[in-house]
DNA sequence: CCTCGTAATGCAAATGATTTGCATTTTCAA
DNA sequence: TTGAAAATGCAAATCATTTGCATTACGAGG
């Protein structure tokens, strides 16, 4: 179990973009090189070692990237597009559950969903 | 387009609810009796009417909950449980997005992955 | 009350993303 | 150098969801 070649050639595909991948964008950024399954199971590997998340918005798609960073995200909802921001404003979210709930807190998901430049311009015709 | 029988049985299923559910669970619910097919386009034309919304977690999978209440999330990451809450801070976020980003926005999720009461319990085996 | 056109439903097959089984290759500790 | 375990490639399978098409239900106009 270790990270060998395509691990690491994933890995740097995911941190050195500014926006989430899916696994087809990591497996065409790299030249359709790696087996698809290898990019998959690359993908589950690097996860597993919390070496990145994935987030999922309206389609069945994952979105990969790295953990790094705090990521949120901006996303529209006509053309996909994705945006990231990373001010966060959990942790006093985070004391009401630990008080209120029986839940033991490793990681939280947040984004907006709505129209990116583009498409609230087209909006507009 | 109207809110014909199945679609009023599956928003009410929806309503009735205390979590959200997946379009499997919905059609159990119904005893199996309207057509899966049927469930999913329901699913689809209440969304578009903005009667429910829908999340997905980590599996492929989506869950639809009613809209007249906004919800947030505590997903468990081990058994899928998943627990609700609606204190909600976006507010301040929002204005930080509007100010700073070219985006409108039309709505926003959250929620918290970790481990619900019975699997923090399992783990500490 | 009938009648026709449109929308809704059922059924089966298709789709798209992801996963899996198995054969082959690579890696690395002994 | 060698053998076992892990990683990869390839093809087929799986799972959730969608779609095409034939059939049925609904509602406005007659
Ligand atoms: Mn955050
Ligand atoms: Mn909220
Ligand atoms: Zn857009
Ligand atoms: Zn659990």
């Amino acid at each position: 179990m270790v990270l060998t070649k395509w691990r690491e050639k994933i890995l740097k595909t995911i941190e050195e973009s500014e926006k989430p991948l899916t696994a087809d964008e990591i497996y065409m950024k790299n030249n359709f090189k790696p087996n698809f399954s290898t990019v998959y199971r690359a993908l589950k590997f690097l996860e597993n070692k919390n070496l990145i998340k994935s987030v999922s918005f309206d389609t069945g798609q994952k979105y990969f990237y790295s953990n790094k960073k705090h990521y949120h995200f901006l996303y529209c909802i006509k053309c996909g597009e994705i945006e990231v921001f990373n001010k966060c404003i959990a942790t006093q979210l985070e004391e009401f559950i630990n008080k209120n709930f029986n839940f033991k807190i490793t990681d939280h998901v947040f984004y907006f969903k709505g129209l990116c430049k583009n498409c609230k311009e087209d909006e507009k015709k």
